[in-house]
DNA sequence: AATGAATGAGCCTTCATTCAT
DNA sequence: AATGAATGAAGGCTCATTCAT
């Protein structure tokens, strides 16, 4: 099952979507077709495991890039946060993206959406561990536009291949729109 | 030719990506298969066409939203154009969902961004015939950033059909984002 | 009409058999693909009276060779013929192998050979004028045997593009294998 | 596999070229269209294998015409290859005829002279093995002449579907024609 | 559990032909 | 006579899925 998937993730990667057929995962796993078919209903419920794996890889390496923080400021939270972000995006893009394309083409929006959601939620309460939680005077609607804000431009970084999104510089960017945002917030 | 992408429209949005081949689009529209061929060289061309449709709506609804726009303040300003973007998404979100999608789905993610670039690139053309131009003095990077971020909220809300899209809230919370960025940045 | 056909002609040069499309040839022609049909039964029809029409070019072009013939010994009138056959196979190669292939791909193999026949029976009618008929004492098998040899050769040449069409010494060879052929042949 | 070139061989005979469908095929092989593609990466490549079977069947019926030979003259081998060439394209004719014509509306032409040419190489080979080569004082052109007069000829009454190709007489005529040419050609 | 040959619905596309104007 | 937009049957091919071994 795990040659499976990470079978998915090589063809995803190497291919894109269109390369992306049950008989190429199979073959590039090194199982046959019938055996994926043992482990994974249909094709979606591949697709769905590979998301939910890639999530996975994602939230672990956050949890690395968290881990050890030291820095108290308010500031130096977020910056922490957003490297984590960034850091996560980082690597097989294509098959990040890729999953990304084929969770959306199916509908899946809604369901792509609460992962990132629990994402953001978790990263919050470990950020809340500290004695000030940086993001607790926002409401719903707040947190909903700083978190998809952020998220909107390393997607699109991610999607138009930007090259800066390695560059300090970018990263720079976005902990001051947070910043920025978070100091003109009125208390809720 | 207007029927057809009519008709195209009307797949994708009842039925989305999946529901979406030429023959369906050929059905609805009211013609035959290859009368459709007749105007679009293949799926691609027709997908191709569609975007730029919609996009040629969503300009048009924009612009008409900024029509007659007086408030000479910058936040008035970057108020009206933040109205114009979240307009702009109003109605037939699922066939607009779904051009999206196809295009995605289909590595067309640059293709994609290009008209957005064209449609701030307007905007602030068009806000630029103030005295002031708000983005003025944003470099590359940052106005990616802004620009991004704006559109990366305003699409999850479309995506993930949150009730707050039409709220007058969620426009201040993104016109509270920009001025807030605006603020801080430092001159080029 | 005459049109047409040069139009057929010319897209069968250009693009062969693949690209020989009732529409590609009346646009070519210059006219609607209604014309087409006004004058033109269906496609058969069309490559039929191309195959006459390449056929009367082909034979025009061999008269002229053998007009003005003086040379009176067999070997000088058979070398004439030979001459006139590989002379009438040059030029516009492409469009009489298509044409060729097109009649053969839709059994019209019979067809095709008795215009080739009635060529063969004009050129020895012609010949025969002479004081000697060179082939007149050949039964209906040996007459098939030279021809269809002789044809046999030129057509390879075409067909496989060997660049020695256009050789003297090709032609000798052919003469050569006439001659000795009738040299040995017993009174019939 | 066998089945689904038989069941090709069987479309060719019984409705030439313009019944050989991908579909046609697989149904009269007793096989989905799915398997057909499991074995034929397309429909090109079948025709090849079918062309190549069409040979393997001729070589085999060749060999065996030339097995136990031992007339030792010149003409006692020329005349074992000529028949060797007129048993090899008898039976399934217009199988034959239609992978002929199959090859050549593709613009095979060349690929379909390349076995035809092996074949005579291999025949050469054969009866080099005895003493004298028949054919080994001929430059490349006139084996070429020689090879293909004959076949031109052989083909053509397969194609006419002449009543003498089983006829003894035709076959002295033929060796009357090389006989004739080799006792006329130069030394090279 | 694993295999992989077989399946077949259905996709995209072409092109000969028609017919109202 | 000429036009050319429209037609739609049919073709090549893909790929998710099944099932006997």
């Amino acid at each position: 099952m795990a040659a499976i998937l990470e079978g998915a993730a090589q063809i995803l990667e190497a291919g894109g979507l269109a390369a992306f057929t049950t008989n190429a995962v199979a073959e590039r796993a090194g199982v046959s077709i019938g055996t994926l078919y043992q482990y994974f209903a249909d094709k979606n419920a591949l697709i769905r495991a590979l998301a939910q794996r890639e999530l996975q890889v994602t939230l672990t390496r956050v949890r690395q890039a968290l881990l050890g923080e030291i820095d108290p400021t308010p500031e130096g939270r977020v910056r922490v946060m957003i490297r984590a972000m960034i850091t996560a995006f980082r690597g097989r893009q294509r098959a990040r993206k890729a999953v990304l394309q084929a969770l959306l083409s199916r509908g899946g929006g809604v369901e792509l959406m609460a992962p990132v959601a629990a994402f953001l939620a978790e990263t919050e309460a470990r950020i809340g561990q500290q004695p000030q939680r940086v993001f607790a005077m926002l409401d719903r609607r707040q947190l909903f536009v700083v978190s998809r804000a952020l998220m909107g431009a390393i997607r699109a970084a991610v999607l138009e291949e930007q090259p800066f999104l390695r560059d300090q510089a970018f990263e720079d960017e976005l902990v001051r729109l947070v910043m920025a945002y978070l100091g003109v917030v009125p208390a809720a």
